[in-house]
DNA sequence: TAGTTAAATCAAAAAAAATTGATTTATTTT
DNA sequence: AAAATAAATCAATTTTTTTTGATTTAACTA
């Protein structure tokens, strides 16, 4: 019968690492960039995307994949296209409503 | 007369670089702990708050500069003592009602 | 006043994240 | 089928952030 009173509060630890990951994913200009971008945008593949913000394939990719992991953004497949789009449920629930409308389409 | 038509929108990149210093404040889980901390404790000194999250004065220090910077706590200086607090309302502002609840006294 | 304590800062080292250009895989087009 | 395109991944490098322990400054306390 173990760890029946645990020394600390695992639960709440997890918590903090649950959204330590998703402010890392929020804390970069360019990434918030592509997040106002996908708002505007309903759903877009990288290369358009590429081009709109202007910036390498690799790298969009490279944080398009943090967004994604951090559950802030969509993806769906078609052939060799990806479209991105915003997560507008996960944004609400993080985010400040003032704050979504940087980051939801026609909001204020 | 230059920039009458500016080739990109200097107000909106201004406004990303503004969260992403505060979402980068926020993006660590010590820091979330401290935040969580100093919801609970009205207004804490260094030394107490080093013994309560277990973390050597100096690297505590460092982590409430990031906090303090970003504008998501309040210091006040009282002789030898400073003294910290969170800055309830920026929070407010930039969480989601939800999520503030981790870091308001006796809220939810 | 001398010794102690609080807390900020510093410089060096370690760790983590971002950038770059190339490669790979799959799909589409000609 | 061959060439071209989309996008993910990789390895090497660069940049940024964090940690550590020591030092400094100021203010208490005995």
């Amino acid at each position: 019968m173990d760890n029946i009173i645990p020394l600390k509060d695992t639960s709440l630890d997890e918590t903090f690492s649950k959204y330590e990951a998703k402010f890392k994913a929020l804390a970069d200009q360019k990434r918030l960039h592509i997040l106002n971008l996908l708002c505007k945008q309903e759903s877009t593949c990288v290369c358009d995307l590429s081009e709109l913000i202007e910036m390498p394939q690799s790298k969009l990719s490279y944080h398009l994949k943090i967004l994604l992991d951090a559950g802030l953004i969509l993806k769906e497949t078609k052939g060799t296209w990806s479209y991105y789009r915003i997560n507008q449920e996960e944004i609400n629930h993080l985010l400040s409503p003032e704050l979504c409308c940087l980051f939801r389409p026609s909001c204020c």
